[in-house]
Parts: structure tokens; sequence; C-alpha cells
DNA sequence: CAGCGTTGCATAGGCTATCTATGTCACGGC
DNA sequence: GCCGTGACATAGATAGCCTATGCAACGCTG
């Protein structure tokens, strides 16, 4: 009820964060544990909802960016384990790059003067 | 051709970027010259289509942000000129702040290590 | 062993905001 | 008097995230 009111994942960004977490994790990670990653690297501010992260790793395991297989959880759930593909490492690359380019754009945009 | 190809106004950033463009102003701009500005303050990186700028004013005109007033250019054509309303600040420094701690968590995750 | 809580995955439907495409109005030049 | 252009406007398509809901499987407990 106190509200942690986090925020949401700003539009055309969630794909990157996937991608960048999956980059960063030296090993394969299933949902949950994406989900939870971002969100603890991002100090909490942000928040990785399910019905948001679940479609897109359907829409990146479509595209190729990403590859997953069933598996088992420390305490033996049943759960898929992803990671990157080549493809999917330049996607990662390109996309940071875009956000760079245009969040820098934006920066300059709101500097005083 | 050689498609200079700028990139989309990032989802949920055109308000914020029309309400400093309007506060970074001294007078009153009309819809182009905001558009013009927004562009030329980014160099050239964002593009700002007028199917979205138009209904976003409209938008913004609703919620008391912005006041408008029709009147004529330089080349005496007929142009709404705005500005902002007491209301529309606070709106700017409200996102502008959500927009730093959005960016700033995503800066973190994509920072190396 | 039946029920229940929890973990993890999944999808349907809605909403918001942007883009594409098109249209309108009016001024000025020729 | 016609046409190019400046400036505003809107309809429809599209993308992507969120809400809500559901399901399957594991383990615990009485």
């Amino acid at each position: 009820m106190t509200a942690t009111e986090r925020d949401p994942i700003p539009p055309g960004t969630l794909d990157m964060l996937v991608l960048r977490t999956l980059a960063a994790a030296g090993g394969e990670l299933h949902g949950f544990e994406i989900a939870d990653a971002i969100e603890r690297r991002s100090r909490d501010v942000l928040q990785v909802e399910e019905g948001s992260l679940y479609p897109a790793l359907q829409r990146m395991l479509v595209k190729g960016w990403i590859h997953g297989e069933w598996g088992r959880t420390a305490e033996n759930r049943r759960a898929r384990y992803y990671h990157l593909t080549a493809h999917g490492r330049q996607q990662l690359a390109r996309e940071v790059e875009a956000y760079k380019r245009v969040s820098s754009a934006i920066a300059r945009i709101l500097q005083p003067a």
C-alpha cells in the first residue's frame, strides 16, 4: 500500500534491456530471473510486468535474437532458460547505439539555454 | 534518397519536448516553429511529424498545459501561437524529473559489468 | 492423498501514442 | 484566376506495453 510506485518500461526499450541482461549474465536465465535482474540493476526504479516480458521473449525467439530451452530451476520447477544468439548480440549493439543517439539528442533539448 | 533517416520521437517524450521548447523560447511559437526548433536542437537526429505534433498540441491544450491564440506569421500566414501556462510549467518539471529517473536507471543497466 | 500455496509461463483484450496519408484553408505570385 | 506553398487538422493503421486471467507442475501439510 505504501505505493513504491515504480516506473513502467519506456516503450521501445524492453527488448534492449532483456538482451543486455542476457549478455551480462554469464550463463542462462529464465523469465523470472531476467525480470528480477532488470529491476535490481535499475535499483528498483523500473518494473517489468510479466505480461510485457513474455510476449517480448516470444518476439525475440521468432526473430532469432535469443534461444531458449526448457530446464529445471534449483527448486525443481520447470522453466525456460534463454541465451543470446550471435544475431541477438548484433541486435543489442544496434539498439544500444540507437538508444544513445536518441537520448543524447533529447539531452541536448533538455539542457538549459 | 541518401536517406538521412532521422529517428522518430520515442513514445512518451513528445509532450516533454514540446513543453521544453516553449519554455526555452522567450515568446510564442506556432506548430511549425516548434517542430523546427526540436529538430534543430537535436542536431537533426529527431524528426517531428505533423501527424504527431498537432494531436499532441490538442491534448495539451485540453489539459491546460499550454494556451494558444491565432495570429499571423511574418509572411502573413495564419498560425496558432502557443505558450506555456503555469500548470504546463509544473508538468514540464514533473516530466523531466521522471525522464531523468528512468533514463539513469536504464544507463545503470546498460553500463558494462 | 487431497488440497493449497507458489513458481513460472502464457495469452487475450485494451489502451496510448506515434506514424502515414490525406485533406482543407488562405495567402501571394504570375 | 490558377497554382504552389505554408500551416493546421484528422482518420486509420500500427506497435508495444499493461491488466487480468488462466494453467501447469512442484512441494508441503493435515
